[in-house]
DNA sequence: ATACTTAATTTTGCATTCAAAATTATGTCA
DNA sequence: TGACATAATTTTGAATGCAAAATTAAGTAT
């Protein structure tokens, strides 16, 4: 992918560096869906051993990014339609529980920084910058889910939101999709300042709902 | 354990196996919340090498079972009684959501067998057998969970309720407690027959709160 | 004794090795 | 040539080996 991608590993325990960095080349699709993974060359590119790459593809495995064949080692999974419909609807329970969460805890600060990211995330709309629009989108749903203060629920969400990223990278949304989101997102930014969270839970899980559709349309007609 | 629990490992991955089979420690007590999990005895009592046991280990780490600290390895997650304030929303997000599917998807006969699971605890109730009130319970709340048909959403659920299985029924209810759960069961009955899922989702939100505050008293006067 | 070093032991993370299975290559015969 | 059998190679799953870190034990000085 680039210099950094590749850079060798220094930091922290190996299968964690790993199972990130993995989780990056399937979301964005360096690894495609069917793919068989190539162990020994990740192995090398990485610079490490067997051991800690096959700890981190069984935890991917776990995750459900990649699938564990006996004997026959790992694939990236694919992603299906009926995959989607089992993964959207509990994404969407845990982000309208954090949506609830944050409207009760966020400060003032974590507030004004959701704010900028969203005012950063409209000049990306209006620009037309898809990549980072999807980056900015995802660091404000993430700045939500922290301010929820809820640790657990974080690790699932984190758990899950892999494959659900995915699938965003993967379908380009048609320009109406677009207006939708971003107006769907004036409408976070207004229930949270007004501190509502039932209402920011709503919105939260239909905001995901909508998602789903445009996912999975753009699956029946492409994938 | 016992001979089941101990034989030797034969069939499929070895990795996969001890999972399931750690879970079910960490799930039936014998490995303790906040206990350091001690990697060698448990490969020779499973008689398997270190290296399936620590793939399974950071499987495990990674749904929130057991916790790594490097180059100090494994214990079993701790929950503080803050962990379960944390844990329960999740877990009643996540209930919500399978009564609400299970309204959609429920089998005649699945909801006939959880009629019968519901005489069932009532009848336990009203003779007073609290344990087998809870296997009873806990039996009916895992069938509304299969109802929904999501394999993401059971396995979610599953790895949050092995984290707090132990705080659940270690808690006695008071008098007055239980009497209000049962009364709540009723309901929950009431709503899937009637296949109200939003109904549903809300009473199940609501009877996990109740369950905190149970737990969360006993606890600050127990334990 | 008690605190503080420092040495012995254990545990941990990762690399390497080895056997079994799967895949590919080679050879045989119709 | 092409279908099949068999041998060579690669890949996979799991055990073992090894260095670094952490834990425990044993001294030493106050």
């Amino acid at each position: 992918m680039n210099v950094r991608m590749d850079a060798p590993i220094i930091r922290r325990s190996l299968h964690d560096e790993l199972v990130e960095r993995l989780q990056r080349l399937i979301i964005e699709g360096e690894l495609t869906p069917g793919e068989k993974v190539p162990e020994k060359e990740l192995c090398e590119r990485f610079n490490v051993s067997r051991t800690p790459m096959r700890e981190a593809l069984k935890v991917l495995a776990n995750a459900g990014l990649v699938t564990l064949t006996p004997n026959r080692g790992a694939s990236v999974t694919a992603v299906t339609v009926d995959d989607l419909q089992e993964v959207f609807p509990v994404m969407g329970a845990l982000e309208a529980l954090s949506g609830e969460l944050a409207c009760e805890k966020i400060t003032g600060q974590e507030l004004a920084q959701v704010r900028a990211l969203h005012e950063e995330m409209v000049g990306h709309y209006k620009a037309q910058r898809l990549p980072e629009y999807f980056k900015t989108n995802e660091a404000i749903h993430l700045a939500i889910l922290n301010a929820a203060r809820n640790d657990t629920l974080a690790a699932q969400h984190q758990m899950l939101s892999a494959r659900v990223r995915r699938a965003r990278y993967l379908a380009n949304m048609t320009r109406e999709r677009w207006d939708k989101a971003v107006a769907e997102h004036e409408d976070i930014l207004a229930a949270l300042e007004a501190r509502d969270g039932p209402k920011l839970g709503k919105i939260l899980e239909k905001h995901l709902k909508n998602k789903l559709e445009t996912v999975s349309e753009w699956l029946k007609a492409n994938g």
